[in-house]
Parts: structure tokens; C-alpha cells; sequence
RNA sequence: GAUCUGGUAGCUCAGUGGGUAUAGCAAUACACUUUUAAUGUAUGGGGCCUGGGUUCGAAUCCCAGCCGGAUCACCA
């Protein structure tokens, strides 16, 4: 049922259209300006010192722009966000993809004529706040100082046919601190209508902008470097590259099982056989796995391979690269998450998986074996069990122990060849890999090696992956012929991250979630609880005019009314009656109302 | 998956000895020619998430479910 303002703003738009305005034009309307152009235009009339300053806009008051040859005759277009209506002068809010300002709309200047029409009536009764308008006039300042533009001619653009949450903020004038009022708060209506919390919370526009500006800061410096940006394969017939459950799909016409990818790694791998030097690629992956505060099924990573590297240039690599984001979304190396503040400046703290341990928990784990392992798991209160191997326990220590601990951006090296089956074997110490995460936060955000390219080495490592599987692990990697066919070829030595995006986005906005940083998290779909139509009522032998009384008697669906008691039905229509002033349709006969009932 | 917590008007929310529901913003009407959470007066607007139960009577108490959020577990 739509809710009473709904029906009015389709009655506006009916109205509106009665007079020949079409409530959606076709044809393109040319802004001159946004109101971000205005304000740096204007910044240096801004009011600098206290002893002006009790304007309210901040900015010189009475300026008259009417004669100006630039900011005499501007157009702006943008979403209208508040009325303050003051007889034959008003003022509005308009909202554009920059931020507000304020429009002042006067009868006489806007209707010179006889005809008041578009003030009176266009203006002030079809016009609601988030309809979407063209305005022209010239820019001036009010007596308190806001810069304002004074309109001579407005156009609407769309109508908006739902009442928008309408927040409101206001500078406390002794804290000078802005408060919010009626917030748009409530997560769930946040994520489900994004576009909404778009419109009214421009601290969430800004986050996703600070997001673009961090991917735009990578492929800039990947592209500089040279590297060369690609895309592969989402729909996977092996999947892999990662250990994680897959989405499974279908494909019609070739009669197979295709999977979503859980990581392109394989794939660029190939593309560093073929011949490229670097390659990288902003990918979506999927993984069919929980959902918290940190993981979403489908999430970003880049991922980029270089040859003739190893891991160690690659830490470089990233302190430099990642420096350079902070410096880039924030203006700075110092970043605010949370309670902490979090340096990104060079050069980032470096310890292999056994100096972290023993940092954070004075125990040297290096030398031992899977029952001392087992004991030093056990008294940090970790649950074990028989299945858990040395490199299991190992990074199961260092998560309880060590990660959560991590908050300044620190290199963890040198993991269990176990975990890593696709990086190649310490050079120098026996049962570890090339292999490290970036840790910020206390949370992973990058994880490298130096890539494994010996082919007869990379296929044990996928016999001991099959043998995992055997004994029931579902997120072990499968076995990929073609890419063993390709590190059979050669592929020079080379050095390979994934970064993720959200996690790293998080903290550089400073968002506690990870749907703070997703345009549209996954959600449970809503489900709508079933309402009968009008149709359906008359249908079912209710006449047109008795079924909104029937609705308001809370009968929502025609099987619910067919489940009433016709008797108690009949004397709650007499009351409905009244309360819904209907004395002129006559009260239906107790026989009619059985026959509703059916 | 477990525990805790929430779901009342378009939005933000009040509402337990159980008696058809509060307020602000938004909306409608009138007034008001530089206001800015504009103001003043009046008015309208509700399947109290859904389904059962207890009761003469449930937004409120009980049970089950649906959809969020937090924490933990699992999982990278």
C-alpha cells in the first residue's frame, strides 16, 4: 500500500503534468557550474577573521554578482533538499555530485508578469524535496553571508515520487561542532538503498570517492612501472590460485561445471610465461565462505606478478607502493583507524613467523616438534586437535597471539611449506617458503611470494593438495594440468601479491566494516509479506469501495478475510464505517458480507 | 553455527502493573519579501516485523519464525 505522501507526489506529478510540464523532460539541461566551481570561486571571499564573523555562511555578505559577466547568468541543476518558504520569498537547497547551496526564488522576479503561477504553484505546491531541478540566475550573498544563487528561472528535471529521510545538521554555536539530527543511521536500510544513503550522508559519498582515489593510486603506480594491466578469466573450469570453497555454476551450452574465481594467480602466472615482465589485474574474486565484519562472497584484490624478482623486492615494493596510497587518499602517511594511528611512512617492520612468535609470546617455536607445538597452542588456550600438523599449529599461534597484535603496517616472512603449496622453498632454511603478509590493523592486507617455477616441484605440491581433499578438506586446491604444462615451458623467477582492496580501504577511511567500503554488500534478500491487491478484493465479492475498510480492519489478504467470522466482521464494518466518515455507501447486508467470507 | 541485541508513521525515536499508541523532522492548509535545524497556528498520516499461545483485552507477557546489528566460533 503506498503510504499517504507517495500518493500525493503522484498526484503532483499528474497535476504537473495537466499544466504541460513534463515532470521528466528528455532533453539535456547544461549546467554551468556546480557548486563546487562556485565555492573555489568564491574562496577568497570567504570571511577570514572572528571580528566579521558572526555570518552564518561564512563568506562576505551582499555580494551582488547580476552584473557580472561570468556569475551574472549561471545554471546549476541538482537535487533539492529543503524548503525554507517565507511568503512571496523563499529559499532552497540544492544538492549537486559536490555538496549544497543555498537558491533564493522570488515571486516577482521569477513571475515578472501577471502570472504567478510557477511561484505559487509550481514552486510552492509541486515542487518536494528530492525532485531533481535546473536553476538559473546569478550568484550573490544574503546579509548573513551565504553564498546563494538567486533564481530567475527554474526547470524540474525529475520528479521524485519518495519521501527522502530528511537529516539535518546544524553548528552548535558554542562548540562550534556540526550535529546531526534524524540521522540516517539504520544499517540495513543503508545497504539495501544505497542510493539513498548516498543522497543523505555525504560522508558516505565521500568514503567511496577515497576508495576510487585509492584504486586510481595503484594503477597508477603499477602503470608507471610498466606493468601492463589485464584481465582474465572469472568463470574458471579449474578453480584456483587460493584456498577457498568456490561458487559453483553451470554452462548451458558446453554442458559443464564452471566455477567463479576464487583468485587469478594461475592465470597471470601464464601471462608472465608468455612473455611479460609485469602484469596485474584489479580482479572481483569469490569465495562461498562466512560473512562478517571482514568478508564479503565477493571482495577485490589486485593482484600483480613481476619476473626476475623475488619476495624481498617485492617488500620493497609494497612499502613504496602503499606509502604512496596513504599519501595519495588521506594527505598523509598517518592514518587515523579506530583508536589508533597508523604510520605507513618507510620503512615498514620486518619479522620472519618465528621472531613474531617469539616477540609476542617469549616462546622460541623454531626447533620444535608438533607435541611441543601442540603445548605451547594448548596454554594459550587454543583448541587442538589430532588433525593439526606442525604448520597448522604454528599459524594458529602466531593468529592468537601475534596477528591481532599487528597494528602498525609490519612484514610477517618465512611460513610452513605446508599452507604454501604455490611458493617456491626458502633458499636458505629448510620446511619454509619465500612467502609474506603485509599485517595492518591486525589484519592481513597483502600476501606475496616468490613465486614456485619448477614445474615437478609445483606438481607434489598439488599431489599433497589432492591428498588433503582425500582426507575431507573441501578448500584444498585442485589439481591444473595446463598450468603445470606452462611452468613446464619456463617461467622466469618471479615475484607475486594480492592486495586486498576492501581491507585496505578500510583503513584508509577508517571504516569498522567491510560493507562501509562496498557500494552493495550481500544482503539476505528482503521479503516482502504478502498484501492482496484492491482487484484481489473485488475479486473475491468485496465492492471497490468496502476495501480499504476491510484493510483497515487488518485483513491483508483475501485468505485471511475468508478466515473471518462473518458476524464479528459485519458489526467492525459498522465502526470502520464512521471512523472513515463513508455515511454516504450504504452499510452491506449481514448475507452480503457471509458471501465475502465465502 | 552459538550468545547477546534490535525491528512502532516516509525518517529518527518514546511507549511494562497488558486497556487501539508518543514526539521531532517530513506532509497538508493558512500567514510571512534575506532565511538557514526558519517561525507561528491548525490538520492528516500506524498491518506496532510475521505466525501461534495466554487473556475479556497484547506494541507490551510466552513460544516459533523472518530480517538486521554486535561478539564469538568456523573460515583466509
Amino acid at each position: 500500500m503506498l503510504s499517504e505522501q507517495e500518493l500525493l507526489r503522484r498526484t503532483k506529478r499528474e497535476e504537473l503534468m495537466r499544466m504541460g510540464i513534463d515532470p521528466y523532460p528528455a532533453e539535456l539541461f547544461d549546467f554551468t557550474h556546480t557548486t563546487q566551481h562556485l565555492r573555489d570561486a568564491f574562496a577568497h571571499k570567504a570571511a577570514r577573521s572572528p571580528a566579521g564573523a558572526n555570518t552564518q555562511g561564512g563568506y562576505e555578505s551582499h555580494l551582488d554578482l547580476s552584473a557580472d559577466p561570468t556569475y551574472g547568468q549561471v545554471r546549476m541543476a541538482g537535487r533539492l533538499m529543503g524548503f525554507r518558504i517565507m511568503g512571496n520569498a523563499s529559499f532552497a537547497e540544492v544538492q549537486d555530485s559536490a555538496g549544497r547551496m543555498q537558491l533564493y526564488f522570488r515571486r516577482d522576479d521569477l513571475c515578472p508578469g501577471d502570472d504567478k503561477t510557477m511561484y505559487n504553484t509550481v514552486f510552492k505546491k509541486l515542487l518536494d524535496i528530492g525532485d531533481i531541478i535546473g536553476v538559473e540566475g546569478h550568484v550573490f550573498t544574503t546579509m548573513t553571508g551565504e553564498l546563494s544563487l538567486y533564481v530567475k528561472q527554474f526547470k524540474l528535471l525529475t520528479k521524485s515520487l519518495r519521501p527522502l529521510p530528511v537529516v539535518k545538521e546544524v553548528v552548535n554555536e558554542q562548540t562550534g561542532e556540526k550535529e546531526i539530527y534524524d540521522a540516517f543511521t539504520d544499517p540495513e536500510l543503508r545497504y539495501r538503498q544505497r542510493y539513498v544513503d548516498l543522497i543523505v550522508n555525504p560522508h558516505v559519498r565521500e568514503t567511496f570517492i577515497k576508495r576510487s582515489k585509492l584504486v586510481n593510486s595503484i594503477r597508477q603506480y603499477l602503470t608507471d612501472k610498466g606493468y601492463l594491466e589485464v584481465e582474465t578469466p572469472i568463470l574458471q573450469p579449474i578453480h584456483g590460485g587460493a584456498a577457498a570453497r568456490p561458487f559453483v555454476t553451470h554452462h548451458n551450452t558446453l554442458d559443464m561445471t564452471l566455477y567463479l574465481r576464487i583468485a587469478n594467480e594461475l592465470y597471470l602466472k601464464r601471462l608472465i610465461v608468455g612473455g611479460y615482465d609485469g602484469v596485474f589485474e584489479f580482479a572481483k574474486d569469490f569465495r562461498n565462505e562466512g560473512m562478517d565484519r571482514t568478508h564479503n562472497p565477493e571482495f577485490t584484490q589486485v593482484e600483480f606478478y613481476v619476473a626476475y624478482k623475488d619476495y624481498n623486492w617485492m617488500m620493497d615494493t609494497i612499502e613504496e607502493m602503499v606509502e604512496k596510497v596513504a599519501i595519495d587518499v588521506t594527505g598523509t602517511t598517518k592514518v587515523t583507524v579506530g583508536p589508533n594511528v597508523i604510520d605507513f611512512k618507510r620503512p615498514w617492520k620486518r619479522l620472519t613467523m618465528f621472531q613474531a612468535i617469539q616477540e609476542f609470546t617469549g616462546v622460541d617455536v623454531s626447533e620444535m616438534e608438533e607435541d611441543s607445538l601442540r603445548d605451547v597452542a594448548e596454554s594459550r588456550g587454543i583448541k587442538t586437535d589430532s588433525s593439526m600438523g606442525k604448520s597448522k599449529l604454528i599459524d594458529e599461534i602466531f593468529g592468537e597471539a601475534c596477528e591481532p597484535n599487528l597494528i602498525q603496517p609490519t612484514f610477517i616472512t618465512d611460513y610452513p611449506v605446508e599452507m604454501s603449496p604455490l611458493t617456491k622453498k626458502h633458499r636458505s632454511k629448510p620446511g619454509l617458503v619465500e612467502r609474506f603478509e603485509a599485517i595492518c590493523n591486525g589484519k592481513e592486507i597483502a600476501n606475496a611470494y616468490s613465486e614456485l617455477n619448477d614445474p615437478i616441484d609445483q606438481r607434489a605440491r598439488f599431489e599433497e593438495q589432492l591428498e588433503l581433499a582425500r582426507r575431507g578438506d573441501d578448500e584444498a586446491m585442485a589439481m591444473d594440468e595446463d598450468f603445470l604444462r606452462a611452468l613446464e615451458y619456463g617461467m622466469p623467477p618471479t615475484a607475486g601479491v594480492g592486495l586486498g582492496i576492501d581491507r585496505l580501504a578500510m583503513i584508509m577511511t577508517n571504516q569498522p566494516s567491510i560493507q562501509e567500503v562496498l557500494f552493495f554488500p550481500q544482503m539476505r534478500p528482503e521479503k516482502k509479506s504478502e498484501v492482496s491487491t484492491e482487484a484481489d478484493f473485488v475479486a473475491a465479492g468485496v465492492p471497490v469501495q468496502w476495501v480499504l475498510a476491510v484493510q483497515q480492519l487488518g485483513f491483508m489478504t483475501v485468505a485471511q478475510l475468508q478466515a473471518a467470522n462473518p458476524n464479528k466482521l459485519f458489526n467492525d464494518l459498522g465502526g470502520v464505517r464512521k471512523k472513515l466518515k463513508m455515511s454516504e455507501v450504504p452499510m452491506p447486508k449481514i448475507e452480503e458480507v457471509r458471501e465475502w467470507v465465502g
